[in-house]
DNA sequence: GTTAGCACTCTGGCATCGAGAGTGCTAACC
DNA sequence: GGTTAGCACTCTCGATGCCAGAGTGCTAAC
């Protein structure tokens, strides 16, 4: 009797643990909920079902496992998941094979770093047959390289801001009188010589001291305002494009059988504004984080787990990577294909500041 | 007994064509198979339940209804769909208050063009209950207006088209040699002069033509040859880029409850080679277009059914707007909605051409 | 501490059943 | 001839009950 109350936390001794993680690993690969004869059965425990079922519960009663209903095997909790994560496995490395062709795939989108991120989401997708996610790099606070203005008819004329870190931004401005390409190449020339290698900040200062009166001044001045507002709203803007491919992997695995969950899960996958703010925390911390079921806050995403890695250079430009599976999903693996995806994109990240 | 038999085709005198368009508006907004009786209870028909039944009958000889079983109602088939849209209803245009709506959002996001196609998405989903499809305007061939060229280290540098029709292209190019910016910068004048205001083929003509031999010769002609190409990259890419909204909308209709359908719809919807070659279809001709379930070629989305129109300038950028939704959609509001929704985007595209 | 044995509980599948809806046919009516 | 009332017939859908199977938790023995 005592026996039933012995534990409700601290360390777990290895029988425990091993116990949990056959729970675990069996229950990710078939999502049927395990009982104790199929442990005994299916890995070298050394003792019998009986024996097995006593663990089982202390494990419950832990709350690192839960039970559907009376009559059915155990299934791990979050919590179970967590502690699987955190104490028990290690990640498990991409097969060298693996590697190599992914390597390639990256090597055949020679130089088109705009793909790069979509490619790595692609990638995650397919290998961890889960929904891969990825943003592109963005800087903290982006520095102009060079800004063009090219004419669109006398009114309008089109803005474009190539930066320091590689994006290119676009605007359009409306123009108070008639200007010609002539005018605008010159205020060009001028507001590059004024603005470029600043940041939205120093160039909204140096901006502000045009002096109107010198030629072209206040035109200077009004399309100059519109890049130090076009720098701002992009550095304010948070990681804003989470690319996400594979969604249909998440939505096969059989515990969204039913047609709610699965909307709920979908509606998950669409809820962009907390995806985007995980990963402005997971490019804040710098390492693997692994987001599991009822940790997330949104509710629609409490049954779905994410695993995501920041690349970049910290302080000039860094993005996310990462997967989004059911919770049910084999940890180790993921945290190893995700570790190396990001590993790869700081690879090539490097090449351009190298 | 000969009355059964009797039309299996031909023109549908028009007490049978109000009874089809009873059957079809009442099943649009039930989703319930619609019997003769409910028929006659809510529609003025004038005549009873069991004249309807005939009529019915016919219908359902001529291939427009369907019995999902002996003793359910009738429901449309594609076919009744089909000759409703074509031959029975008339587009509904939006309500001015909406309207006045949606020219506001726009307004809202000032010239920001790249955003334009993306609000029409969201619009459409929003108005529609379906989900939104739209695609940015491509030009058939881009004319290059001017590019530049930074260099981001000794060895790389990024090649930036601006085309005329708005579009910007990025592409890396890697040097055989170390080069310094000056030298780029050279080499971007010398480009600008030989190639802006032209198209890829003949860029590429004109670059063939540069001899080598001349100052900055050899890396011109290697850095010119990366620009026709990137013309040619994107000229030959269809309108790649299908942005959707509102995927959600469709998954929560009924006739999707069933979660292997939902399933199917939602790998209808990641089908974008398929609404890629619509898109390109529908851009040619030029109107608001129709495509209803089974007239669709992948299986898949042969239980949804399409609404797309083009927008933009012939023979300069074209792109196309629409929404995908159930088959047992509201035709006549879908299509007076895309239609002003094209409308409203053609009038976008021609102030910046104006 | 471990194990065999066993009563107990709960699910999931299957068959049965009846109410309800809607049809198609027949025969009468205008 | 077209229209209508009446009616038998068919099929679905939800509720109900039942049974086999799985797995537990407890007890008592080792």
């Amino acid at each position: 009797m005592a026996r039933r109350l012995r534990r409700t936390s601290g360390p777990l001794d290895l029988r425990t643990q091993a116990i949990l993680r056959a729970v675990i690993e069996e229950y990710v690969t078939t999502a049927i909920p395990v009982g104790s004869q199929a442990l005994v059965e299916r890995y070298r425990l050394g003792v019998s079902s009986a024996t097995v079922r006593h663990v089982l519960a202390d494990l419950e009663a832990s709350g690192l496992l839960m039970h559907p209903h009376t009559s059915a095997g155990r299934i791990p909790t979050d919590a179970g998941y967590r502690f699987y994560v955190e104490s028990i496995v290690e990640a498990v490395p991409l097969p060298a094979v693996e590697q190599l062709m992914i390597r390639h795939q990256f090597g055949q989108v020679e130089f088109a770093s705009e793909h790069w991120f979509r490619l790595a989401a692609t990638t995650l997708a397919s290998v961890t047959r889960a929904a891969g996610l990825a943003t592109p790099a963005k800087p903290q606070s982006a520095h102009l390289r060079r800004l063009d203005i090219v004419t669109i008819n006398d009114r309008l004329a089109s803005l474009i801001l190539i930066l320091r870190e590689g994006a290119i931004k676009q605007a359009l401005v409306s123009l108070d009188e008639p200007t010609d390409q002539a005018a605008l190449s010159e205020v060009a020339g001028l507001l590059n010589d004024l603005v470029a290698g600043l940041t939205a900040t120093e160039a909204a200062a140096a901006i502000a001291r045009i002096d109107e009166a010198v030629p072209h001044g206040a035109l200077a001045r009004r399309i100059g305002d519109r890049v130090a507002r076009t720098l701002m709203d992009y550095d304010a803007s948070a990681i804003e494009e989470v690319f996400s491919d594979g969604l249909l992997n998440v939505m096969e695995a059989p515990e969204f059988a039913d047609s709610d969950k699965l909307r709920r899960v979908f509606s998950a996958l669409e809820n962009r504004a907390y995806l985007g703010e995980l990963v402005v925390s997971v490019a804040a911390t710098g390492r693997v984080q692994v987001f599991i079921g009822q940790e997330n806050q949104p509710v629609e995403m409490r049954e779905v787990s994410l695993v995501l890695a920041p690349y970049g250079r910290p302080g000039r430009a860094v993005g996310v990577v990462g997967v989004l599976g059911p919770t049910r999903m084999s940890y180790p693996q993921a945290i190893g294909t995700v570790r190396f995806v990001s590993g790869l994109m700081n690879e090539l990240v490097d090449h351009l500041y190298a």
